[in-house]
DNA sequence: GTGTTTGCAAACCGTTTGCATGTCC
DNA sequence: GGACATGCAAACGGTTTGCAAACAC
């Protein structure tokens, strides 16, 4: 049986409200003023619950996991050169993709695109350097 | 200067002639017996050369990371339940997704689908427990 | 010869885990 | 009261790094 704590409370309520994709680190941050007794393991424990209830997404940027509490369709734009995430919300994606991909027997869930921000394309002009 | 050295020529002929995205772990394996000095760091550290040559693209799946010798246009299916890597090489999707998506002035390079492959949706009939 | 690369081991860092204590129902 | 969650610290696992020795050019 699944008990209510404050801190269970609290780290899904800072989760659902941030639309930063944070860490669990930079949850632990937001929180810590308020539960001072709060431990980041603590953290760790009830998003990776939230993530098998399917009520957050874990997105693995660098060698960081980030999450996202909102769950609805849309899709997710990662930066290579500054680990940036941003959203994007398109139906037509998901079912343009639906539609094309054809990998036998596969069901995806979710679209990630990589690539360059604005700001490191133009630190680059474009290149992979 | 780059220098050529036989480690660093075996680890990108071995990348590029196996097609299962391996982890830097898996490359160190298969090289061990026959180039028995060699070190895992070199691999790493080869291994992240490429990726910064654009000779060989990083994919996170779980904890690990793997890599692709083939930089060729092509798109990544990734298992949650697995992690298994699948690739599907399909140019519409491509062209679809790059003028679907308008996130303003993100440049996407490659698309990741995350979801089930069919092994994975049969054990759990589709639904995300 | 000189500057790059290797191998080794230690350091790193984000994440997980064991265990005693505290808390919710 | 008993099961579950928390806090702490230690363990973990993949990756990176510092350094001396080896090697390519």
């Amino acid at each position: 049986m699944i008990k209510q704590t404050i801190q269970k409370q609290r780290i899904e309520k800072e989760l659902k409200l941030r639309k930063d994709h944070p860490t669990a680190e930079m949850i632990y941050e937001s929180l810590k003023e308020d539960l001072p007794s709060l431990s980041l393991a603590t953290v760790y424990r009830n998003l990776n619950g939230l993530v098998k209830e399917g009520r957050a997404l874990p997105l693995k940027v660098g060698k960081e996991n980030h999450f996202d509490g909102d769950v609805s369709d849309h899709q997710h734009c990662i930066c290579k050169g500054c680990g940036k995430i941003i959203d994007s919300f398109n139906k037509e994606i998901t079912e343009e993709m639906m539609k094309l991909l054809k990998v036998k027997g596969f069901r995806p869930t979710n679209v990630i695109f990589e690539g360059h921000c604005q700001e490191c394309s133009k630190k680059q002009g474009g290149k992979r350097t």
